[in-house]
DNA sequence: TCGACATAAACTTCAGGGTT
DNA sequence: AACCCTGAAGTTTATGTCGA
C-alpha cells in the first residue's frame, strides 16, 4: 500500500468501474454514475483560492507487481497500460478535473491518494461498500458554532442565514446575564458540553425550533429577538410556574413545548403584540393548568405526539385556549 | 425543488425485580 | 434500603417520501 500525491493533470487517466444497466452481458461494475450536481459543486468549491482537499482518495491497481518505486526520484512509477481504479473519490476526482478545466486550479495542484495493489474487482467493491456504509455523518454543530462566533460563517457553504441568527439568539438565551431570568438560562447544553443537571435541551434542537421565527428574515437583530424571546418565555412561566419548577417532569420545556411555542406561537406573538402584553395574552394557559403539561398525563400535551405535525397540533390547541 | 409530514434509528429514562 | 441490571417505553434526531 502506498500513499502519494498526484497532480491534477494526471487524474484524467484513472478508471472508474461503472455499473452499466444496459450492458448486463459485459462484466458489471459497482460504481454509480457520478452525480453532476455534486461534481459541479466540488468544482465550484475551488473558486475560492484557499480551498484545500486534504482527505485522500482510494485507488487500486488490480495487477500485482506492476508498481515500481524509484528511490532516487522518490516517485512511484505506474507503467502505461496499467489501469488505476478509483475506489473511493470519484466525485472529488471529477470535481477537481472540472475545476482544472475551468482554470480554477493549476496543473500541478496535488491530490492525495492511497494506492493499494492486487485487489481484484470484487474485493475492491467490498472495500467501496465498507467505506460507504461504515462511515457515519459526524455532528458538526460544535464546528459550526465556533465559526459563527468568529464571524467565519461565510466559509460554510451550507449554513442557512437564519441559522446564524438562531445560534446567536440561543447563546443569548442560555448565557447572557441580562436575560438570566428567562426559563432557558443555563438550561441549554452547548455542543460537546458535558451534560449537567440543569440542561433540558440541546443547542441543536433549540436552534431548529427558531426556524419559523427567523426564516422570513424580518428580524435583523439577534440580541433584540433574544430579549423578546426571553420576555415571551418569562410570560409563559408566569402563567404556569409549576410546569417550570421541575422541567423534566413537564413537556413545556421539552421538544414538544419548545417547538409549539418557539416555532408556531412566537412568530404570531412577535408580530401581533408588544412584549408587555405577552403575559396577559397568555393568560389562557392558567385554564389549561400545569397538569396539561405533565409528562405522565397521557391526555395532556403528550397526546399530540412528536414530529413537527404533532407540535403544530399542540400549538393550535394551545392557541384555542388563549382565545 | 422544497417543506410538511411520516417513519426509522438512536438515545434516554423508567420500572420492576433480583442481589447485596 | 441501596444498588445494579435489563427490557420496555418514551423522547429526540436523522432520513425518506410525497405532493404542491
Amino acid at each position: 500500500m502506498y500513499i502519494a500525491v498526484v497532480p491534477v493533470s494526471k487524474l484524467d487517466s484513472f478508471s472508474i468501474d461503472w455499473w452499466d444497466p444496459k450492458n448486463v452481458v459485459k462484466r458489471r461494475g459497482y460504481q454509480r454514475k457520478p452525480d453532476d450536481r455534486r461534481v459541479k459543486s466540488i468544482a465550484k468549491y475551488f473558486e475560492k483560492k484557499t480551498s484545500l482537499m486534504p482527505v485522500a482518495g482510494l485507488v487500486n491497481v488490480r495487477e500485482s507487481g506492476k508498481l515500481k518505486y524509484n528511490n532516487k526520484k522518490k516517485e512511484l512509477v505506474i507503467p502505461d497500460g496499467v489501469n488505476i481504479w478509483v475506489v473511493d473519490m470519484q466525485h472529488r476526482l471529477k470535481g477537481l478535473v472540472k475545476a482544472r478545466e475551468d482554470g480554477l486550479v493549476k496543473d500541478d495542484f496535488l491530490f492525495p491518494v492511497v494506492i493499494t495493489e492486487g485487489m481484484d474487482q470484487v474485493r475492491e467493491a467490498a472495500q467501496f461498500y465498507i467505506i460507504n456504509t461504515k462511515s457515519k455523518k459526524m455532528d458538526v454543530a460544535l464546528t459550526r458554532r465556533l465559526l459563527i462566533e468568529n464571524d467565519l460563517i461565510k466559509d460554510i457553504s451550507d449554513a442557512k442565514p437564519w441559522e446564524i441568527e438562531a445560534v446567536q439568539i440561543t447563546i443569548d438565551m442560555n448565557q447572557s446575564s441580562a436575560l438570566r431570568e428567562n426559563p432557558w438560562h443555563d438550561a441549554i447544553r452547548r455542543p460537546n458540553e458535558e451534560k449537567r443537571n440543569p440542561h433540558v435541551a440541546t443547542e441543536k434542537s433549540f436552534v431548529s425550533s427558531l426556524r419559523q421565527l427567523l426564516i422570513a428574515g424580518k428580524y435583523k437583530q439577534p440580541h433584540q429577538v433574544a430579549k423578546r424571546l426571553a420576555n415571551f418565555w418569562s410570560a409563559i412561566r408566569e402563567n404556569v410556574p409549576e410546569a417550570f419548577d421541575d422541567p423534566r417532569r413537564y413537556m413545556i420545556q421539552k421538544t414538544s413545548g419548545m417547538f409549539a411555542f418557539n416555532f408556531f406561537i412566537a412568530p404570531l406573538f412577535f408580530s401581533k403584540y408588544e412584549d408587555k402584553e405577552f403575559a396577559k395574552r397568555l393568560a389562557g394557559l392558567k385554564r389549561l393548568k400545569a397538569d396539561f403539561w405533565k409528562r405522565s398525563n397521557k391526555r395532556g400535551a403528550r397526546r399530540f405526539g412528536t414530529g413537527i405535525g404533532g407540535y403544530s397540533n399542540l400549538a393550535q390547541f394551545v392557541q384555542k385556549h388563549l382565545g
